[in-house]
DNA sequence: GCAATTGCATGATTT
DNA sequence: AAAATCATGCAATTG
């Protein structure tokens, strides 16, 4: 598959692999155990449940089966967890938003857990080496450009209203589709992914108010206290994949819901693939994608190519899932593989 | 010739 | 019941 799959990092050396079974499990763990460490409440602050310790994936049996130590770090590790939790908090809408995107607000005490964090770190982050994206963590590129357009580190960075000017076209977040079926038994389900929904469930509440603002572009000015106050820490998932066995088979590439797909991906004109940058929401790398359909019948089937790397990174398998959000650099997404939740009855 | 990749067809499932 | 969607297998192509 040659070079299409792999991620951008030219990060392939460093040592970073030594010992691990994919030149990013190493750090891949480090980043997780480093979460999991400093705040072991994790659950109550992060929008998603972060992934076990012990993963990633079919490797972790053998080369993860000890649980890698925090890595003696600078701040790479936390890069790569902050930065794309910083470019979702900063996150400026743009009105290409799609119809069935969804929106999530982060709430008060996960912006000040990623407060905390950022400032933990601020003075001993490093950009990866080789890093040649602009991963939504470069604030400092962004802030030479435009000092006003992101915030410095500290908690103001979520509340700022000038962060998030636009929220108009966006459907409110609980009419975007969800592929994912809720068991009707959950109880018979060895494991389940926990869904956005559940995570907008448990969290938002009275946001979902708010953003019915968006209905209303009208209505901003009035409600900009109200806007301001949820939309400086939103973002939009705008796909969301349950993987097959087939999706996570060494094929590489990954069918995407048709919906989702042509409502919030680049339309498709002609066979030609997309290349689609998208940011590791956990890890500093930017992964490069082919977006490509078939002819099916009379329709069309999406296709999400050059995947291998990333379901091996992550360790994703068959019921795991994989999600898109927006991002705030256009023509550019974030990706996250997120890991079933094993039920523990 | 072989492995990897790509494109398509078909059948199952869902709407 | 029909249409749409999607998972997957397999043939064709490519390196």
């Amino acid at each position: 598959m040659g070079g299409d799959g792999r991620p951008s990092d030219g990060g392939g050396g460093g040592g970073a692999g030594a010992g691990a079974g994919h030149p990013h499990q190493f750090q891949y763990q480090a980043l997780l155990a480093a979460v999991h460490t400093q705040n072991p409440n994790h659950s109550h602050n992060l929008p998603f449940p972060l992934p076990p310790l012990n993963g990633p994936g079919p490797d972790a049996s053998t080369h993860n089966a000890v649980r890698q130590p925090p890595t003696p770090r600078g701040f790479a590790d936390w890069s790569a967890s902050t930065s794309a939790f910083t470019s979702l908090a900063v996150q400026s809408t743009p009105s290409t938003a799609t119809a069935n995107a969804y929106h999530y607000s982060l709430s008060p005490c996960y912006a000040f857990w990623t407060h905390y964090m950022l400032n933990k770190n601020a003075y001993s982050y490093y950009p990866a080496p080789n890093q040649e994206h602009t991963h939504p963590f470069s604030l400092d590129n962004n802030q030479a450009k435009d000092p006003g357009s992101i915030p410095s580190f500290g908690i103001e960075s979520f509340n700022t209203t000038s962060l998030a000017p636009n929220m108009s076209a966006h459907m409110p977040p609980m009419e975007g589709p969800l592929p994912t079926k809720e068991p009707e038994a959950p109880e018979d389900m060895p494991a389940r992914v926990a869904t956005i929904k559940d995570e907008m469930d448990a969290r938002n509440g009275v946001e979902l108010k708010c953003e019915t603002v968006d209905a209303l572009p009208e209505l901003k000015q009035g409600h900009e206290s109200c806007a301001s106050k949820f939309n400086s820490g939103e973002y939009q998932v705008i796909l969301r994949k349950e993987l097959t066995k087939s999706d996570v088979a060494n094929v590489g590439r990954i069918v995407l819901p048709k919906k989702d797909a042509e409502a919030s991906l680049p339309p498709l004109c002609e066979r030609d693939p997309v290349i689609l940058q998208m940011d590791d929401m956990v890890l500093p790398i930017t992964w490069k994608f082919k977006y490509r359909f078939w002819p099916n019948n009379k329709s069309r089937m999406y296709i999400l190519d050059s995947t291998s790397e990333f379901v091996k990174t992550h360790g994703l398998q068959a019921g795991d899932a994989l999600i898109i959000y927006k991002n705030p650099v256009p023509g550019k997404y974030i990706v996250r593989g997120e890991k079933a939740i094993q039920q523990t009855n």
